[in-house]
DNA sequence: GTACTTGCAAACCCTTTGCATCTCA
DNA sequence: TGAGATGCAAAGGGTTTGCAAGTAC
């Protein structure tokens, strides 16, 4: 089944009008690929793909649509490993937290609105006000966890 | 009050020995540092406090240290910033959770066990074996709250 | 005495910036 | 046409590594 991303560029296309910034071939060409994939992904991955289908697009203007999507809020950054930033979008999507498998790499996701609760009343208990937060758990996956090697490869390093 | 370190010092002798490594002046005074502070610090930070006692030790010891430490299990990382890592010496503390402050980087701590069991569940529905998480609440500290300026200025940037 | 350790400088790697050229509106 | 956008190349900044000199045991 094929994606039907048209909400999600609609939004963008909003948010660059809302911003003042013009929608350039690459920024329409950054977007679509980015709301074509669930995957979590860093700037090299997104160029990448988006190269497949626009070898005209730089770098810069990977780093720089991707600044104009968190901006929008379309977009959010996830760090995990401390040498790269994972990027994942989230129009359409509820708000959930994350399991990195250290041994595959693979990210599941999770939500718990008891989680949630408590969290809020841990932060009113010291006159917090959340803007947002990160919620990591690090560990095996089920199918790495019963095993010594990765069920999957590792996708870097 | 002047903090006794000398339990830290002794598991930090254990560790060296463990992993076959030597008990250079160096590493004393790095690890000597590092458990007389309960903030939160960078390694730019812990090789300027060193020097102020030891002033032969040098930027790529501090980081090797940490390395040894973080090993060790005695001090660990957290990355509330994208450009940069932040150690904690965790010896003789409980486990606990952050919240930071957007306005003025202040960091204070807090611990749920209604969080932990439920993230623990949440784990377990998914077949996940957690080794670590990391959960950080960002926004604003109860100074920063009610003013349109930093209660406390920013440390850095 | 020798293997381990240190520390300078250089390398690394991802990300951001300077600037001349190009393009959208 | 003109302000804004692009993209190359170079800079930036925290962290890591190569290697010669120094040190612990």
């Amino acid at each position: 089944m094929k994606l039907d991303i048209r909400p999600e560029m609609e939004a963008f296309k909003r948010a660059l009008a809302a911003q003042g910034l013009s929608s350039t071939f690459q920024r329409l060409a950054i977007a679509e690929t980015v709301f074509s994939t669930h995957d979590h992904f860093d700037a090299d991955d997104l160029l990448r793909r988006v190269r497949k289908r626009e070898p005209r697009v730089g770098r810069v203007t990977v780093y720089r649509t991707l600044a104009v999507l968190v901006e929008a809020g379309l977009v959010e950054e996830r760090q995990f490993r401390k040498d790269r930033i994972l990027y994942e979008h989230v129009v359409g999507h509820g708000h959930h937290d994350h399991m990195v498998c250290v041994t595959c790499g693979r990210i599941s996701e999770f939500s718990s609105p008891r989680i949630e609760e408590e969290q809020d009343a841990a932060a009113g208990r010291l006159g917090f006000q959340i803007l947002s937060h990160n919620h990591t758990l690090f560990g095996y996956c089920r199918s790495c966890a019963g095993r010594k090697h990765p069920a999957r490869k590792p996708r870097k390093s």
